[in-house]
This record gives C-alpha cells, structure tokens and sequence, in this order.
RNA sequence: GCGCUCGUAGCUCAGUCGGACAGAGCACCGGUUUCCUAAACCGGGGGUCGCAGGUUCAAGUCCUGCCGGGCGCACCA
C-alpha cells in the first residue's frame, strides 16, 4: 500500500517543472487532501502561488499544469475549478487495484490456531499491511517518562509516557531504530532524607540484601520530609549522607542502589500495566562521571563564563525577568553541578556514545525553554550538527473538571496507579453489566472478563490522551474516556470487535459453493459506501507519512475514528452495502475483504497508539 | 516586566504548507434491531472562530495591538 498523495504530488511537480521550464527541487506541488467529497479526492494549489510570481492568470496557469499532468493510470481526468484549484478524483480502477495488491497479514496463521474467546496479544504487529519502511533507519533516542524516583509516579507522568510509547512506536513501524529512555530522577538532596529515613525504619534491610520494600512510597516520602522538618537531628544526618552519596560511600551506595531498585519495581509495575517495553532505565546518577568533562569541554572551546562565582554558558536571545542576559548555569559557585550539566551529558553522550541521529524529548511544554536553551548550547559546543537532530515534543497538562491541575481532593498529586485502577473499575463494571445482559457474550469467564476490561480501561486512558492536540491541556474525565460513543477507545475497540466478529460469522456461514476465501479476492468497488470506505483506507499510508514529519498522534485517532464511521456506513443496513449474504461471490469475496483490511489498519494504528485489541467484547 | 502557550457550537475537543459554504463527539430532536455484538447505526437543528486593525487573489490559520485563562524566567530538578 503506497501513499497516493506522494505519487501523486510527484506528478503534479514533474508537470509544473515541465510546463513553466522549473527545476523540480524548486517546485511546490502544494497538493493536499480535498476537504470536501465534491471536489474529489485532491486538490493542487500551486496556480494561485504561481500566478504572481510568473505574471499569468491563475487558471491559465492551472491549465498549463493539467496540461502536463500525467495521472491516468490513478485519476479522472483534472478538472480546474474556482480562481485555479486543479481538482483530482482517483479512478474506481486505482482504488481497486490498490486495495487487491494489499498483502496478506503475517499474523492470520498464528491467529487461526488459537480458539479462546479473546486472542491475547503479545509483541508487536507484525503486519505492515504492505507500507514499506523508510530507506534510511535512523538511530533515534526517545527521552520519555522520566519519573522521580523519590515520590510514585503520578498523573504529570501520563503524557510523556503514553505519548512517548506512541512516538516511539510510530518510528520503530517506519523501520527506525529506537531506544527508549528513561531519564529517571534518581540523584538530588531529597534522597539524604529518604536514605536516612531507610536507616532509621529498615535497619536490617542491607543485610538482607535485596530486602528494601516500601509499600507506598507516597507516604514514605511524606514521612521521611515530615521527620526531616521536625527533627533537626534526623535533618542533619540526611545532609551528611548527601555528602557520603557524593563521595560514593560504599554504605550509602548500597541503601541509594536498594531504595532506587525498590522505586522502578513501582515504576515498571506501572509500565507493565500500560504495556510499555524496552524502555531502558538511565537515571541522572549515570552521566555523574561525565560531568567534569563536559563542563571542562566547555571552558576549552571558551563558551563557559565565571558569574558571581558559578560558571555559566551565555546563549544569544535569553533573558531573564530584569532583561539581563540569561544564562545556563552548568556549575554552580560551590562546584556542583546541576541538571542542565545533567542533560547536556545526557545529550553528549546520547551522540557520541549512542551514536543517536536523533533525539526526541517528550516532555511537558513548561519545559520549554529549558530545551531552547539546552539545544543552543549543545549546537554552540559542536555537538548536534543540524536542526533536527533535538526535538522537544512538549504537550499541554492533564486538568481536573474545574479546569485546574489535576489534584486529589487533599490538594496531592494523582497517584497513576490510583488513576488506572479507577478506570478499570470502571471498565469492568460496564463489561459486567453487558454480560449480563447475555446473547454472544454470557459464557465469558472470570480471566475473559478482566482481559477486557483492563484492554478497555488502559486503552480508554491512552487514547484519551493521544486524541488530544499535544499542545492544549486537557480536562481528564472518565466518563468522556470510557464513552461508547464518540471518538474513544471504547468506540474503537467495539467497531474493531465487530468486523471481527463478521468475519467469523461469515465464515461458519460458508457453505460449499461460497467457500472460496476472502483473504486474496479481487477488490470490486461499486456502491458509495464501498468507495468511501476504500478511499479511507487508502489514506493510512499518508498518514503515517504525516505521522513521521510531524509526531502528533492525535491525527492518528482522527484518522482511525473517520475510517470506523466509514466503515459503518458502509455496513449499515439502509445506506451501505450486503456482505455476509451477499451475492455474486466474487462481490461477497471483495467485501468480505474490505472488511479484514479495514480491521488490519485499524489494528495496526491502535497499536502505533500502544492499544491492544481485543476479538471480543 | 520579558518570554511561551491557549481562547472555535450549551459542554468536551479537532481544524494540514493560508485554499473553496467552519468540523466531530456529547447533550437535544427524529428514525433504525430478518448480514456483525443496540457498548451500535442513520438523519436534523445549533457558531460574529475572544476583540480590533493589517498582509493576501484567499485568514480560524500569518503580522501588530488589546482583553481573558495557564505556564516559565541562574546556584531545586
């Protein structure tokens, strides 16, 4: 499956560079996507740009461009239309044939042998449901999640971790090489007070090796700042063991080592129930070695500056609230460092050692100029060689109903755990309801029930989240997640379920002179529901073109909710087409057809947004 | 004060490199269970795109100013 728009847009710039004696790296083609069904599926743009600069008419320019144009074999024939839009309408022809040459999944003979009632998933899509991948793999790093270790994960973790799954996710389907890393908080002064708090409430725990267990680390943290205020004593010896931390204390080392292991169990528990993997823990204490030389390399290509005894790297367009130039502070005046030396390292060597093309940080909007700051600094030390090798993909917050930042009713943050649990409580309790309300689903059992239940409430959280423009922040609601109508993951799941189960259904009702498989019949477009939906299909490989270029997930829900509503209407009973009874086979085959591929793309894009499907629900 | 960001239907949100009459879902009104699983489907009404200028053949989109919400601004991370 290829993406019309860039042939196409390659024949529009052939036929501009031809009629007006271009060269074809100059050109812009400026073809998008129609927004409106009645002037076909693409509309070129470039007569009205071109118009200016050549001292011609718009639509004698239009005229020009058709009459060079060479889309038979994918269009109608170009009609200009209004001050020189050239409109493109792709042939019934093309359609088909596209949608014919669909591969066929890798993954149906696995699938085929499993018989429960719900098909457990576990590893990646493998069906590429034929979009080839990128002619370069890039070695990507994407910086994601990177919680602190002193406190639970809480809702603030959500979108870095969810969209950075997603990002990362896309990538990898466009054969790029992706590491995912977690810049885990697990280096600073709050960690003298839990190290002490250890000592005082664990005292056996170094011994028992491997023994450190804290059940909630919300409230050990709450505790131990709670002892810290109060007890000048337990103050004091919190700040000596910052010190014998720095020092690499081999004491202090172990206590450090067990409370960090102890805090990503909580950390991966969380990870393991939103399905992220082969993410790689990489705490701040991992570039504490580096840091000397980084500051030294600095200061030999003579970009650091002595201010008011701490030493900083002044970067052109930043200033701070008095107007004064604002600088990156990269060791303070008592010879400590901070995090931007942190992440400056981070970044050093995440190039030099991981040989990283690209790194993408997910990371709060807040953060900002941070990032603007640390990218001038790196591109002024030598490091990244050009613009896109940093990017900051920051997103909005997660709001509560009054609009303002998420909080519990006692003012505290989220605990993400807390936040998954209520939502698949949730979940459970419709999938239960449902149950109950007999017909295909009675038998479920126990494990059947919570399978879904935990696909629907995880996926409902995460698409909630991906739906969303990055940028704005958004008010997190659990009834507008879980909704069965509308743009969510219930949605989702239940349109993918269905085709699914037509696909069964169609199956037992084969009998012997209709037994002929639909996995590779002939695509035969007529009714309009069948072509709407065929053209719906054909945009997914665009959209992951777009995907690539641009990072935002939320056009990828977009695109799978419109291909659901396509797909519906042309099931529906008055306005779409027959398939499981239909008749001549060779049509019954085609949309029987249509109908795998729909939930292979459907499929395949929940995954790149890091949802699992389910068979049945 | 400087900077960033958002303001689109009653509510929650989309809106591509500026492109043709501004979109979806919820809610509201009406219709649909003899191909799938009604957790569904189909149809309808509903908008001064915060305000005012400007650029352009064309502005929700770009520029300037203002109003309103959120956030960031060197020894915490």
């Amino acid at each position: 499956m290829q993406s019309t728009l860039s042939a196409l847009s390659q024949r529009v710039t052939e036929a501009i560079a031809e009629a007006f004696q271009l060269k074809p790296e100059d050109v812009n083609p400026r073809l998008t996507r129609s927004q409106d069904d009645k002037f076909g599926d693409y509309q070129c743009n470039a007569a009205m740009g071109l118009a200016k600069q050549l001292g011609q008419k718009p639509r004698d320019i239009a005229q020009k461009i058709v009459d060079q144009l060479k889309t038979d074999d994918l269009c109608e024939a170009p009609e200009i239309a209004g001050p020189g839009f050239i409109n493109l309408k792709l042939t019934t022809e093309y359609l088909a044939g596209q949608l014919t040459q669909t591969p066929p999944n890798p993954d149906d003979a696995a699938a085929s042998e499993q018989t429960g009632p719900v098909r457990n998933q576990t590893g990646p899509v493998r069906d590429r449901i034929g979009i080839p991948t990128v002619e370069h793999a890039e070695t990507i790093v994407v910086d994601m999640s990177s919680p602190n270790l002193a406190k639970e994960m809480h809702v603030g973790h959500l979108r870095s971790t969810v969209i950075g799954d997603s990002i990362a996710r896309i990538l990898e389907f466009a054969g790029h090489n992706v590491h995912r890393v977690n810049h885990v908080g697990d280096w600073g002064t709050q960690f003298g007070m839990l190290l002490e708090f250890v000592r005082q409430t664990q005292p056996d725990a170094l011994e028992q090796k491997g023994n450190l267990v804290i059940n909630d680390l919300e409230k050990f943290y709450v505790q131990a700042k709670k002892r810290f205020d109060d007890d000048p004593e337990f103050a004091d010896r919190s700040r000596k063991n910052v010190v014998q931390l720095q020092s690499h204390d081999p004491n202090t080392i172990a206590i450090w080592e067990m409370f960090c292991h102890e805090s990503l169990r909580h950390c991966h528990a969380i990870y393991e129930i939103l399905g992220v993997e082969n993410l790689v823990d990489r705490g701040e204490s991992f570039y504490g070695p580096m840091l000397g030389d980084v500051v030294e390399e600095f200061k030999t290509k003579g970009h650091a500056t002595e201010s008011d005894g701490a030493l900083c790297v002044f970067l052109d367009g930043f200033t701070s609230r008095d107007g004064d130039p604002l600088p990156m502070m990269i060791q303070k005046s008592d010879g400590g460092y901070n995090y931007d030396t942190t992440d400056l390292a981070a970044i050093r060597h995440r190039i030099h050692e991981m040989h990283a093309d690209r790194i993408i940080y997910v990371v709060g909007i807040p953060q900002k100029q941070h990032f603007q700051m640390l990218f001038a600094a790196a591109e002024k030390v030598g490091w990244s060689s050009d613009n896109n090798m940093l990017t900051h993909i920051g997103f909005g917050s997660v709001l509560g109903e009054d609009g303002r930042p998420f909080k519990t009713r006692e003012g505290g943050s989220v605990k993400l755990k807390d936040l998954l649990d209520e939502a698949e409580a949730r979940a459970r309790r419709v999938v239960e309801q449902n149950v109950e309300k007999g017909g295909d689903r009675s038998h479920f059992d126990e494990s059947t029930i919570n399978h879904i239940a935990r696909t629907v409430a995880i996926g409902a959280v995460k698409y909630f989240d991906l739906s969303h423009n990055l940028a704005s922040d958004y008010k997190f609601n659990f009834d507008n997640m879980l909704a069965m109508e509308g743009n969510t993951a219930p949605y989702m799941l239940y349109a993918y379920a269905r085709i699914r189960s037509i696909a069964r259904k169609a199956d037992t009702a084969n009998t012997e002179e209709n037994a002929a498989t639909s996995t590779n019949a002939p695509i035969v477009l007529e009714h309009d529901s069948e072509l709407r939906l065929a053209r719906m299909i054909l945009r997914f490989p665009e959209i992951i073109d777009t995907l690539l270029v641009d990072l935002r997930p939320n056009l990828l829900t977009d695109y799978l909710f419109d291909l659901s509503k396509a797909f519906n209407m042309f099931y529906d009973r008055k306005q779409g087409v027959r398939v499981i009874d239909a008749k001549p086979m060779n049509i019954r085959a085609s949309r029987l057809r249509l109908c795998d591929i729909t939930a292979r793309v459907l499929k395949t894009g929940l995954n790149l947004l890091g949802i699992n499907t389910i068979e049945r629900m």
